[in-house]
DNA sequence: TTGTAGGCGTTATCAT
DNA sequence: ATGATAACGCCTACAA
């Protein structure tokens, strides 16, 4: 039988007086229990759970400065941002690592560019301990406010300014080798004997997609143009691409696709043409997309990046500065990448 | 030139004595300046603009006993969560509706069954005000976790138990009119001639699913088992109860899938087995999923729900019972579907 | 090891 | 219309 309960929810105060001792030693209890006597621990411990005593989350962030949340925000203003596959994986990614680390993932979808201000007085109110953020455009507001503000920030993906004067200060980031992986696909395909290889780029204000064009000229220093395509990352983007390099270079016997998607766009191009695959054309991808990669006919052969390890990588870094406390940028990781073989190329 | 500030960030006091009136005034004028002199209200504004203010939410939280904030909790284990777009688009409109309102988004996802204790001591701690869930399935605990602990939720989709006995006490969601979409559509295959209508359900554990099998069922009173087969709303399941039809019905003419993943997966196998559509087959989905319906080939003819509409809604629910204040039950609504014509059916 | 007491930044209840 | 002042629930020196 529960005690009468004392109007609302208890208090740490009522578990102290339960328990027969000052809110100081619940407190410490309530808060690992250290240099308690074991006696009181188990005394308050029991009143803890008879009462249902939880912490108010409020009272403690006034005081101890920490909220226990991390935002994570996505300025990806188009579908793309959860039908994607990409970013569902490295959320989850994050999440996991969050939630191992009893923090809090507050999502912060960005619409329209007016919501930056909104987004600048959320992290300023103290909300949130730091901040997660994804797939920036060159011209992102973002990074200028989390410095005004000096809030704590990793990025998913190698940010577009770095290129520039630093005038945005150091910025910690987590990204894949996507130079080095598009390397290793090309590489590949030239190995297969294939003769005049495509490629159909991102959209160029993304260093995803540069970077993976990088490699791909690193590898076929003469390219001409004509063998570059720029679609947007997804399938229909794709499709039109391939369907460009088709109608500029028939004779093209492989194409390397900036990502899955886009593959899978292209493969059906492919078809409708009447080439085969990767008979007539080779075809590879990347991200090694989940439900995407494995399911096209023929499934893809793909630079695969571990897409949720990058996501818990990102929820690491974060959290470890905040631990320090002492407002140290995070660093940055640059995480490896492998060609997964499969049936089209 | 700013002045020097005085160690962190500014609060309500310095904005106080920078503008020569009282924490009271100050604090009047940050919450909309009711019943304060325009003069006043001009200095306190150039105070907190020079000083750049913003409140405490940690503080403001621990006196109204209002967190601004709403957790939106997906208990989806599988991969499906994100790649749903169904998710997406809901997830999108509870953001909209909740940003319109100064409310943010904390997204809890549940990883595994153990993860629910995690979500109520967060719920209990008095993080958020009150609680989205999607797509629960017959036996999740968290009906009773919220109920317990008193946390206003609505729920998207019907729940499953609301068949038993009212243990779970009166329960508010957000559903579309999937036995009325159902019927519509099957009526429509009946209405188009179609003598041998089979049915890919979803998972039988879903309302979703069970409501759209009984709409099927409403039209065809006496459809034997054989043309009914389970997915699992994924395009995998579709295609696996697909071949299941196939080979016991080899002559149907005509396929009701639960949803439109599902239908793409049917559209695969129905294309490799050589059955062209609609002319052999004629294919109807469900959700009218997009960059899934009209992407496919041919163009799916599906069951249209306005998706991001009822996150919208569900969030608006919630609102409201926040606003409300007096523990009333949010109340349900189901919102109307509409059939879309294109040309699988 | 335990308790006392002060303060975190805000809102709300009173007087004035 | 404005200003003291008391909560809100918790943590943390500091004292005992």
């Amino acid at each position: 039988m529960a005690e009468q309960l004392p109007a609302g929810r208890p208090t740490l105060e009522a578990v102290a007086a339960r328990a027969g001792v000052s809110r100081a030693t619940a407190s410490r209890v309530v808060n690992g229990g250290e240099g308690v006597r074991p006696r009181l621990v188990d005394k308050v411990q029991a009143a803890i759970r008879e009462l249902g005593y939880v912490p108010n989350h409020a009272a403690r962030t006034l005081v101890t400065r920490r909220t226990g949340a991390v935002a994570v925000i996505i300025a990806e203003p188009e579908i793309r941002i959860f039908s994607d596959p990409f970013f569902s994986r490295q959320i989850r990614g994050i999440s996991k690592e969050l939630t191992a680390n009893d923090t809090q993932l507050v999502l912060l979808l960005v619409e329209d560019r007016g919501d930056y201000d909104r987004i600048e007085r959320y992290l300023a109110g103290g909300h949130v301990d730091g901040a997660l953020a994804f797939s920036l455009h060159t011209d992102d507001p973002l990074p200028a406010i989390t410095r005004r503000i000096g809030m704590p920030t990793v990025y998913g993906g190698r940010p577009g300014w770095t290129g520039g004067a630093g005038e945005h200060g150091p910025v910690s980031y987590v990204d894949a080798d996507n130079r080095g992986g598009a390397r290793e696909a090309v590489r590949y395909l030239v190995a297969q004997g294939r003769r005049q290889i495509a490629h159909i780029a991102g959209p160029m204000d993304q260093t995803s997609a540069t970077d993976r064009l990088d490699g791909y000229r690193d590898v076929l220093i003469d390219a001409g143009p004509a063998l570059i395509a720029e679609g947007d990352f997804t399938a229909a983007g794709g499709a039109r691409a391939m369907t460009e390099l088709l109608d500029r270079r028939p004779g093209l016997d492989a194409v390397f696709a900036a990502n899955d998607l886009m593959a899978t766009g292209a493969l059906g191009v492919l078809r409708e043409r009447g080439r085969s695959v990767p008979g007539d054309v080779a075809l590879v991808g990347f991200d090694d997309a989940e439900l995407v990669a494995e399911t096209a006919d023929p499934p893809l052969t793909t630079v695969r990046q571990d897409i949720e390890g990058m996501g818990r990588l990102m929820a690491r870094l974060l959290l470890r500065t905040l631990d320090k406390e002492q407002g140290g940028v995070p660093g940055s990781v640059i995480t490896p990448t492998s060609l997964v073989l499969r049936g089209s190329a």
